[in-house]
DNA sequence: CTTGAATCTGTAGTCGCTACAGATTGTACC
DNA sequence: GGTACAATCTGTAGCGACTACAGATTCAAG
């Protein structure tokens, strides 16, 4: 028999990351994990590298990082070499993202805010924020 | 015959809101806007209130309200009266939650702004990059 | 009356999961 | 060995908010 010890179910794996079972099946699917070994009866088991692979997966996640863009980047990590460029440039992309994201966010929250201030005055034939929606741009 | 000069077809609507047509289409299956008339043959017929409304609801997406916020917010408007306080209440919700969303995402840039920085040196045996995405939360 | 643009309906695809249904397997206890 | 019950399996459908077709029809201009 292989070495069992080293070997956990997808259960385990789940509450060891926080990742929904679904969640690893899926990765599964579309390829960003590879197909783990099996019990007869065929239930996965995943071993360290694995579980790691996924942790890095989650992170780039919550770093709103793409399924493709991680997919690049796992690339890149899986050829090992002359990659950091690459992976630079991938993240720089992110960041630009990021930081046009925060732009547009904070021009809405001015509109909001000035919608809502509105309304706080209470002294308004008709509702201002009604009003403002209406507004021409 | 009804008065032509004052209908429009849907891409006319199009053209003036920026709209695209099956979004229009889309909007009235779910019925954010009402059925409008039709030709003989079957085609939309806009009147300039249709148009108004669809721009109301584009001007709502515009600033991230949800379909059915909107949807709430056009039940208030079609309800007439009494409504400012829940058209006010939508809206602060509306802010709270761009203001996490801008918290959130400035976090983000941080950590990406460090792993970028990281990189500039140059100077480093791997990537790290790479080493920050693996490394343990 | 013909041509070509506009519009019609309906369905399927996008992204990144999430939620089932219904069948099978693994494991602990007696 | 038997039995209960948890864990896992596959496969499919749904979410939000559109977008992109295919294939049929209708409209407007000349």
């Amino acid at each position: 028999m292989a070495d069992a010890s080293r070997v956990v179910a997808i259960g385990a794996v789940s509450r060891r990351t926080g990742c929904p079972i679904e969640t690893i099946r899926y990765y599964e699917k579309i390829a960003l994990l590879p197909k783990p070994a099996r019990t007869a009866g065929g239930h996965r088991l995943y071993r360290k590298g694995e579980v790691e692979r996924l942790s890095f997966i989650l992170r780039c996640r919550q770093l709103g990082f793409a399924i493709d863009e991680i997919r690049a980047l796992l690339d890149l990590v899986d050829g090992g070499e002359n990659s950091c460029t690459a992976v630079k440039a991938i993240t720089e992309e992110r960041l630009v993202d990021v930081r046009r994201k925060i732009a547009d966010l904070r021009k809405l929250e001015g509109t909001l805010a000035d919608m809502v201030a509105a309304c706080g005055t209470g002294q308004v034939p008709d509702c201002p924020v009604i009003e403002a929606l209406h507004a021409k741009p």
